[in-house]
DNA sequence: CCCACTAGTTTATAAAGTCAAGCGGTGTAA
DNA sequence: TTACACCGCTTGACTTTATAAACTAGTGGG
């Protein structure tokens, strides 16, 4: 009987009923890889295995799903370049609006080198 | 064969071999809910149903996981409170940590604002 | 007594993500 | 010439995660 409402309550700041921009924009980017994907990008363009490898640990199928959402909305622009003779070379790149997530991602980082120096889950020390 | 490195490229940013915090901050705040409930927090500490409500669509099994990570993360408390008589209220609230989760938050809401006024995903024109 | 509200837990199912393999193509080295 | 590495994906089986819906247990009001 709980947690069905789907117009947030409007104790929150500027959630009015109707349309909330910060509600989608926090849906699309919680998306799994989908934070990764534009970091690697803000480093410059890349092609799909090359992105794949410097996101580390997606796999092709996420990552072509990703990318076609993330094209989809605008946030990456995706090129076929024939780099020499005739081997096409797919190409992502970020639009300006996927440029202009900078910002998020510079204040993830700066957080993140603040507080999350020890790494709790586990795993390796990596 | 593809996609199996975990230790991100050397062309990114600050990644040196090792511990990455970026990438970690980013694992974490890409959970499902998770910059959903940092916003609601931000406006003020919470109960459970009452953070459900303001975050808008979480059911309350992913709610009470992903608060409970959060907690281990110490990036919200957990307070029990005895409000009036007996009956028990847990509040949530965020720690100094997690308060400075806001400049994440302001940034993905400035670029909201900026760039996802349009509703793509069908649904309501809400 | 019945209903609403508190904070959750349980269970079964649906959705999302992952793994491993493979395709068509090129280019490089044996 | 064969073989294997790289490119950009696609496919299908499998695992993990999230969901809805029901339910526990306690308080309080009508």
């Amino acid at each position: 009987m709980n947690t069905e409402l789907s117009a947030p309550g409007p104790s929150a700041q500027g959630v009015e009923k109707g349309f909330c921009p910060v509600y989608r924009a926090i849906g699309v980017l919680q998306e799994k890889w989908v934070l990764h994907i534009v970091r690697a990008l803000l480093d410059g363009e890349k092609g799909f295995n090359e992105l794949a490898r410097a996101v580390g640990g997606c796999n092709s199928a996420t990552l072509t799903q990703r990318l076609e959402h993330l094209e989809t909305l605008k946030i990456i622009g995706k090129r076929t370049e024939d780099t020499h003779g005739k081997l096409a070379r797919s190409v992502y790149t970020l639009t300006p609006v996927g440029r202009e997530l900078q910002s998020v991602i510079d204040a993830i980082d700066t957080w993140g080198r603040a507080h999350l120096q020890e790494g709790p889950p586990g795993v390796a020390g990596c």
